[in-house]
RNA sequence: GCUGACGUAGCUCAAUUGGCAGAGCACCUGAUUUGUAAUCAGGCGGUUGCGAGUUCGAUUCUCGCCGUCAGCUCCA
């Protein structure tokens, strides 16, 4: 090894070699000197794991990487680049167009916009060939670090990087900007090197924003987009967002008659008798495992709003609220219950407690009200109604390790009784919070021993907690791969404080309980909604509304097809008969539509034997049913359905 | 709440520049009695979301309201 100056900085290459370089090297000149081959597959480059691009001066060493068109890590490059195609399109096509910000989300990019006239969907057709132009003429995205008068003078048109400028407070961080032909943006990079590289690329739609995310400035015009490096990969995110509007629980939920909505009654559904019977399957199934370890209470749906202010809700969540009108004061001072918390507390005020009895799990299934905002109602997803398998836990300080654990024991095997993986999430004390340091420090403490007493991966998140405790997020993911937040435990050591719950402690003095949040489902309507999806409709035989469909073949087999319900009734298993005078071929292909598990055929020779001729979701057209007895596909069924197993085959055998 | 788009039969969708509102499915009736993914025929079904305005005439143009959707903001 050869002794480096000081002021030099080292580069170690994937395969061990290093590099020693001037700071302000180029890195286009490092990835030159390792072939001019990979120069032009080169996207950017990492620095000890810190992505950058190749016109950006080197100021540090360490691992170094090329990127090419296979590392993720350069999607987001390409993105925030496509991001600058699309300010450069739009601002040739309409040059009053003030710019905002544009970068790389998840799956895409999005641009923000000032125009004086919002765009058009034809704008936007207009837009991205234009983007296709720009992208042809390969432009370079040529860096430049301006002092800030400069740049106060390069974007004196334009107020909103004026404002972004205003943000520049510290003298040492540098101000970057981005050319790509005439148009220029402040930006911090990183860029692919030049337009031409933006191939594979689609506008999606145009959406409002707030500048800077605040409700009170201006909103400004967000244009989204996709970008990709390989045009497979485009039309697979493409395919798949088909896909997902297939799945779309508003469709299915009304073309498999689950529930439906109505514009005197926004944001609350409608249950139709199958929907109902979903409902209440899930209630049930939740209702079986709290029945040990859980006491299911139920409390009045309206208060005074003295609760409220004791709560601490009246003041901040009143507008969230539905007020009732009390006749005799004349002031909406009475509230339907928004959650179930307070109604608890009551409950556990109503006796005293001695430690013995703790922990106590109250849990409540009753209707919620929130008024949400109009624009954020989305079927069930986002609702003004709902209920929830809310629960709250009373408990010493010194249960909250194995009451965590049991908690997240019974909220994960919750989610895998459907199929479904979570992942951990583990939010700790944010900036505004009431308790001192020890309590904080005691609660994340008992929290993360408990979360790694479970040995699951979490993932941290500082600062997100509630104000008055950490909490464990759930993040569950669907069939589709996309993450829902549901399950919730969370630590709570203000409500105590506010309500003065108290119990009373083997030295017979009273002593402060402390209070856990617990959620599973978060709401059952999310929760529906989110498995209609999950499983497209095609629910497992325990959860399908219908679970087996009688069909005689003629009106000569209709008596024994009815007795074939009637017995299948009895052992409990929710059968219909459709003896309707339909073909057989139509109403086998209405069953399957309506994603029944299983649907019985009874001909002449059924009938004589017994038996049935089973059709099992999921085994395709054209599969050959064979013939088994009454009694032994009612007990498969039966099994099946005890087992809660996730697809039909008890007809397979 | 904000920005934009949309709202035609139960559902999915048509309807030249403003000129008699239509189809498929579903539903009803009849025929058919069917051996595995939509049998045939006939019929019912509409104050074109609601309310104003412009016009000889409005599904079509304008305004207001309601709702839905995509986002923004919010989600105790």
């Amino acid at each position: 090894m050869t002794a480096v100056p000081e002021s030099e900085l080292v580069l170690v290459l994937p395969d061990g070699a290093t590099r020693s370089v001037a700071p302000g090297t180029l890195p286009a000149d490092v990835v030159r000197s390792i072939g001019e081959r990979l120069l032009q597959a080169a996207v950017a480059v990492s620095v000890e794991g810190t992505v950058q691009d190749l016109m950006t001066p080197l100021r540090r060493g360490g691992a170094f990487r090329v990127l090419t068109e296979r590392d993720p890590e350069g999607l987001s490059v390409l993105r925030h680049s496509a991001a600058h195609v699309l300010a450069t399109a739009v601002r040739r096509l309409r040059p009053d167009a003030k710019i905002g910000f544009g970068p790389s989300i998840d799956d895409g990019f999005y641009y923000d916009f000032e125009v004086a006239t919002p765009f058009t969907p034809d704008d936007l057709e207009r837009f991205e060939a234009e983007m296709r132009k720009v992208a042809a003429e390969k432009l370079d995205f040529v860096r430049a670090e301006v002092a800030m008068p400069e740049a106060r003078q390069r974007f004196a048109d334009d107020p909103l990087k004026l404002e972004r400028l205003d943000d520049f407070t510290d003298p040492n961080e540098i101000i970057s900007t981005y050319t790509d032909g005439p148009f220029i943006d402040l930006c911090k990079g990183p860029h692919v090197p030049h337009t031409g590289r933006l191939k594979h690329f689609k506008l999606l739609h145009t959406a409002g924003a707030y500048w800077r995310g605040d409700e009170k400035r201006q909103m400004l015009q967000r244009i989204y987009g996709t970008a990709w490096f390989k045009k497979e990969e485009l039309d697979q995110y493409l395919f798949r967002i088909e896909e997902a509007k297939k799945r779309d629980h508003r469709k299915l939920g009304r073309e498999l008659d689950l529930m439906m909505f109505h514009p005197f009654s926004p944001g609350a559904a409608f249950w139709t008798e199958r929907g109902t019977t979903l409902y209440n399957t899930l209630v049930d199934f939740v209702r079986e495992r709290q029945r040990r370890d859980f006491a299911e209470i139920k409390t009045p749906l309206l208060y005074n709003k003295g609760l409220w202010e004791t709560s601490g809700h009246w003041g901040k969540y009143r507008e969230n609220m539905f007020l009732v009108l009390d006749a005799e004061t004349g002031e909406h001072d009475i509230s339907l219950k928004p959650m179930n918390c307070p109604s608890h507390y009551l409950m556990y005020l109503a006796k005293r407690h001695s430690y013995r009895e703790l922990p106590m799990r109250y849990v409540t299934f009753d209707v919620l009200h929130r008024n949400e905002l109009t624009g954020a109602l989305s079927g069930l997803t986002r609702v003004r109604q709902f209920a929830q398998d809310d629960c709250h836990v009373f408990l010493r300080e010194d249960q909250i390790a194995s009451e965590v654990q049991f908690l997240m024991r019974f909220i994960l095997d919750y989610y895998s009784a459907f199929g479904l993986t979570a992942t951990l999430k583990f939010a700790t004390r944010p900036e505004t919070r009431i308790g001192d340091d020890a309590m904080w420090d005691r609660a994340e403490g008992a929290l993360k021993a408990a979360l790694e007493a479970t040995g699951q991966s979490y993932a941290l998140k500082p600062g997100d907690g509630a104000f008055y405790g950490p909490k464990i997020d759930f993040d569950v993911t669907d069939s589709l791969g996309r993450a829902w937040q549901l399950g919730t435990i969370q630590l709570d050591y203000a409500a105590p404080e506010r309500f003065d719950l108290q119990y009373v402690g083997e030295d017979n003095a009273d002593h402060r309980p402390v209070v856990i949040h617990r959620a599973v489902s978060g709401s059952f309507e999310r929760f529906i909604a989110i498995l209609i999806e999950h499983f497209a409709g095609a629910f497992p035989t325990w959860l399908a509304p219908e679970q087996v469909r009688v069909l005689p073949i003629s009106e000569e087999q209709a008596p024994v097809a009815e007795a074939v319900v009637t017995r299948m009734l009895a052992a409990g298993i929710r059968a219909h008969l459709d003896a309707r005078s339909e073909t057989l071929k139509y109403r086998v292909a209405e069953g399957a539509r309506t994603k029944i598990p299983y649907m019985c055929v009874i001909g002449r020779r059924e009938a004589e034997a017994d038996q049935v001729a089973v059709n099992t979701r999921g085994a395709g057209e054209g599969q050959r049913p064979a013939p088994v007895s009454v009694d032994e596909f009612i007990s498969r069924v039966r099994a099946e359905i005890a087992a809660r197993r996730l697809t039909p085959g008890a007809g397979l055998g």
